[in-house]
DNA sequence: ATTTAGCACTCTAGCGGGTAGAGTGCTAAA
DNA sequence: TTTAGCACTCTACCCGCTAGAGTGCTAAAT
C-alpha cells in the first residue's frame, strides 16, 4: 500500500494539500487543474490522485466527493515535500527587534513568543520558561518577617528566582540570618543541588538547617518542567470549521488547561517520531492521543543543551499551514536560544 | 410593563429560572406543576406565566414552546428571589484546609482558588493574585551578573517579589552593591514610591541612581493590576449547549486570553449596577459588552481594603447556578481574604 | 503506453410537503 | 379566581425528490 510515488504524484499530493489547507473543502481534480493551471486533464489527475488514495494518503468523505488528505498524506507531505515558507525578512527583523526591545524580563519574552506564534500560525500556541536543566545556587538572601517566621529568596543561574517562607526553631535576629545567607552565598555560589550536599557538613547548626531547604528547593526547581506554560490564540483554534462542533474543542483546549496531561505530553513527545529540523510534529494525535484525533501539535526546544532550555510548541488542526509554521517555530527557537545564550553568558563571566 | 409581581408570580419565576438552569430547555407550564407538585391547574400556571412575559421576565421562543428567562427576569432573580445555596461544611473544611495546607505559596492559592470556583461553579474562573493598593518596599538586594549589569531584586510588603536587570555607567564590585543595598533596605524599609522620592536626595552616587530604579518599580507594581490572571474550567463553557455553535464561544473566551480588554472589564465594573453582598453580577453584557451578550460574569474582591486586594471571578452562559456560585464566591473571597489578612499581620509585627 | 474525452453512476445537500406532538391562549363552566 | 376543554400554532422530523458535483471506467487519440 506504501510504495514510493511518481514524481508526479508526490507534485499532485502536495497540491492537495496546499489547496485543503485553503479551503478546508475536499479538493476535486477539476479545481486542481482550474486552480494550480495544471498542463494536463482532469481524468489525468483523477487517475493520479486514484493512485494516491490506494496508497493511503488521500481519501474520500464519500464517493462523489473531492480527496481529503490523510495524517498519512500529512506526515508524507511534511517529511518529504514540504517546502518551508520562509519568513519576510522585514518580519524577522520586526520580531527580533521587539524581543530586545523588551528587556530582559523572561515572562515579556515568553508572552511574545507566545503572540508572535499565535499569530503567524493561526493556531493556539504554547510556550515554557527556559529552565535549567541543574540547578545552581546563584545568590541566597534571608528576610524575617515575623517571630521564627523567614523569608528565603533564591536566585539560581539563569535568573529564575524561588522564594518560600521557612518557619525555624526559634527566632533569629536579621543579622545572623544576613551573616548566614551571605556566607552560603558566597562559599556556595555556582554548586548544584548534589554538590551542595556533599559540602553540607561543613557547616554548623542554623547554616545547615537552611542548606536543607536550599536543596530541596533546588531539586523542586530542576523537577518542575517549568513554572508556567504561557498560552495564546486558543480562541483561533476555535474559528476553525473543524473545531465547530465543540466537542473536539473542548478535547484540543482540555490538554492546554490541564498542565499535567501537557507536561506528560510534552516528556513522552521529546523522543517522537516526525522531526523536521528540530521541530517535533504530532500528526492527528499518532493514534496515541485520543484527544488529538483531529489535531496537530508541533514542538520544538530552545535554548542552550545541558544548560537552559525550554519549549515552543503550536496545537491547531491536522488541516494546518504546516510550512509557515514549521519555520516561525525555527526562527523563534533561534531566537529565543540566543537570548538564552546571552543571559548565560553574563552569568558565566561572573563566575570566572 | 415593570409593574410588582406577585408573590406567587415570583415564586413561579424563581422556578422557571431553577429549571431551565437545570435543563436547558424551555420550560412548560405542565412541566412545572409535575416537576414540582405544585398545587395548582397547568392553566393557572399558564396564566401566570403569560403575566410574567408580559412584564418582560420570560419570553418563548415560539408561540408553542415553552417559557425562558430574559435577562430582566434573571436580574429579578439574582436581586429579589434567590436564595444562596450554602456550601456544604464538609466541603468549607476540604477547602479550607486545601489552602492551608498549601503553604504560603501565593501562587499556589491562586491556582487552586481558580479550579476550586470552576469546578463548583461549573463555569470559567478567573482569580488575580492581591495587590497592594501602595506598593511598599521591603527589602531590596543588588547582585552584581556581568561587568556593568545588575539583578535588582526587589521583595515588597505584602510578598511580591519584582526583578529587573539594570546597567550601571560603570562596574561596581558586589560588596560595594550588597553595603548600597543593605542601607537602603534599612534606612527606607516599608516606605512607598513617594516617601523613597522625597528622601531621595539624602543619599549619594550610586545609592542615588539606585533609588530611581526602585522608585520606577515600585510605581510599576502599584499600576498593573496584577502579574497574572489565573484562569480555569475554560472547557466548562464549551460544554453548554448554549456555546457549542463556537462562535459565541470565541466571544466569551476572547475576553479571558485578551488580558487588556479583561482589565478595561474589571476596571470599569467595580462600579457595577447588580451587587449581592459585594458580589457583582453582569448579566448579559448589560447591554454593552458585546461579546458577553448571551454570558454572565460575576465578580468580587478579596483582601484587605487599602492594603491589599484581588479579584474573584465567575464566567458562564447566563442560565448559570446563580445560588451556588454567588455562595462560592463569597466563602472564597472570605477565605483569601483570611489569608491576606495575616500575611499582612505578620509583616506588620515584623515592623515594629 | 499515456493521456484524454465522454459518459454513466453515485452520493450529498437542499427543498417541499406532510405529520405528530408539544404547548399555548382562550372560553366557558365550576 | 381557578380549571377543564379545545382549537390553534409552531417545530422537529421524516420522506421523497432533484440538481449538481465529482467520480471511475471505457474507448478513442496521441
Amino acid at each position: 500500500m506504501n510504495r514510493e510515488p511518481t514524481e508526479r504524484q508526490k507534485f499532485l499530493l502536495a497540491l492537495v494539500v496546499h489547496e485543503y489547507v485553503r479551503t478546508a473543502m475536499p479538493v476535486s481534480s477539476l479545481t486542481l487543474v482550474e486552480q494550480y493551471k495544471l498542463d494536463m486533464s482532469s481524468a489525468t489527475v483523477r487517475n493520479e490522485l486514484a493512485a494516491l488514495t490506494e496508497m493511503g494518503y488521500l481519501r474520500q468523505p464519500h464517493t462523489s466527493a473531492g480527496r481529503v488528505p490523510t495524517e498519512e498524506g500529512y506526515r508524507f507531505f511534511v517529511g518529504r515535500l514540504m517546502q518551508e515558507t520562509a519568513l519576510p525578512d522585514s518580519m524577522r527583523h520586526t520580531i527580533t527587534h521587539q524581543f530586545y526591545q523588551m528587556g530582559t524580563d523572561v515572562e515579556q519574552w515568553m508572552r511574545l513568543a507566545a503572540s508572535v506564534l499565535a499569530h503567524q500560525s493561526r493556531a493556539a500556541s504554547l510556550v515554557t520558561a527556559p529552565h535549567p536543566e541543574r540547578a545552581r545556587l546563584k545568590h541566597l538572601e534571608l528576610i524575617s518577617t515575623r517571630g521564627r517566621q523567614v523569608l528565603m529568596v533564591l536566585v539560581i543561574v539563569g535568573g529564575e528566582i524561588r522564594q518560600r517562607i521557612l518557619t525555624l526553631s526559634e527566632p533569629v535576629p536579621q543579622e545572623k540570618l544576613s551573616e548566614v545567607a551571605d556566607r552560603i552565598s558566597r562559599q556556595l555560589q555556582d554548586r548544584d543541588a548534589d554538590s551542595i550536599r556533599a559540602l553540607r557538613s561543613h557547616f554548623d547548626g542554623l547554616a545547615y538547617d537552611i542548606l536543607g531547604y536550599v536543596i530541596d528547593d533546588l531539586y523542586k526547581t530542576e523537577r518542575t518542567i517549568s513554572g508556567e506554560i504561557f498560552t495564546d490564540g486558543l480562541t483561533n483554534v476555535l474559528a476553525e470549521p473543524e473545531f465547530s462542533n465543540s466537542e473536539e474543542a473542548r478535547r484540543a483546549l482540555r490538554l492546554l488547561e490541564e498542565r499535567t496531561l501537557l507536561q506528560e505530553l510534552l516528556a513522552r513527545t521529546v523522543f517522537a517520531t516526525n522531526a523536521v529540523g528540530g521541530v517535533q510534529v504530532l500528526i492527528g494525535g499518532e493514534g496515541t492521543w485520543e484527544d488529538l484525533r483531529q489535531s496537530s501539535l508541533l514542538l520544538t526546544r530552545y535554548g542552550v543543551p545541558g544548560q537552559a532550555t525550554g519549549t515552543l510548541g503550536v496545537l491547531g488542526p491536522m488541516r494546518m499551514a504546516y510550512g509557515r509554521t514549521i519555520s516561525t517555530l525555527r526562527f523563534l527557537a533561534g531566537l529565543l536560544s540566543d537570548l538564552v545564550a546571552e543571559t548565560l553568558v553574563e552569568d558565566e563571566h561572573h563566575t570566572n
